[in-house]
DNA sequence: TAGAACGTTTAGTCAATACTGAACGCTTTT
DNA sequence: AAAAGCGTTCAGTATTGACTAAACGTTCTA
């Protein structure tokens, strides 16, 4: 399995989910995940990614956090196995729609500390208010639609 | 213009900005622009959000080059005004498109990493790929019905 | 009950990077 | 032609934060 494709996608993973604000290690260990065909303890995604046990730990637990990964036992076995989390994509992306309310929020209180009289800062904050709220509910309706289709 | 609750807003610009993983200065900055009633020059800025000119310099021309900022002139004055920019928003949205069909084009490398036979990895890259398409297609349409409204 | 196996926590290190102050180049003014 | 105004660049600084190694607590094993 630690063929050269593989390697290489981990590493591309690694920088994708680094240039989203994440770190490289927690990106890697992500494609890590996504290519294995079987959960993995934490000792072997040690040695496949050759970082510490506690960057391991700290990593993987962050990414059950966010919903990407979640933890498994295996059966005579007392070691912790990381896996892929089902719908793990919809769960990030719902986060991102959290984050896409908190700018509407923002907005809305921009709205408020301007005042009431027409002004331009008030149009753009309007603008800003009406996309966000656009925005997040469209793409709400969109991971719905995406749930009965492939849930 | 420097009341509380619009220091308040520009600071939580700068949080919020934080966590998406740009600067809280650039952050800071954008919210300034997007509560001034006019466009406002580097010294101004300066003054407004207490950094060092440098600092809003590059910020500036960074906050331009990312599409939520432009650069004006006044009459009778050689100094850059910025503003925040027409479609600000629709501009850095796009840009996120963009992310998403990386993430695509990643689940695509990644299925020709692991190979033609069935495996758990292969149904995760798939679902992956399939839900980055979809979300890509659709929220690039979802854009375009924006625009079509308030445009 | 001692010891091994695991995962977590923590103190410390190191690298990345945003910011500052000063120098610079260019333009305008007097 | 000198000086002031303006934005940019650059070297240096300071801060942030991810990672490591070691200690720790807990659970299992011999």
């Amino acid at each position: 399995m630690p063929n050269p494709e593989t390697r290489q996608f981990i590493e591309r993973m690694g920088l994708a989910v680094e240039r989203m604000g994440l770190t490289r290690t927690f990106g890697r260990l992500f494609g890590l995940l996504m290519v294995a065909d079987r959960p993995l303890s934490l000792d072997e995604i040690v040695e496949r990614l050759d970082v510490s046990k506690a960057s391991v730990s700290t990593n993987a637990r962050a990414c059950e956090e966010l919903g990407l990964a979640r933890r498994v036992g295996v059966r005579g076995d007392r070691r912790d196995y990381y896996e892929i989390a089902p719908r793990a994509f919809e769960s990030v992306t719902a986060k991102r729609v959290g984050a896409i309310h908190a700018m509407a929020g923002l907005a809305a209180e921009g709205l408020q500390a301007v005042g009431d009289e027409p002004s331009p800062a008030r149009d753009r904050l309007t603008e800003m208010l009406d996309f966000y709220l656009f925005m997040g509910e469209q793409i709400e309706e969109l991971l719905e639609r995406w749930r009965e289709v492939k849930g």
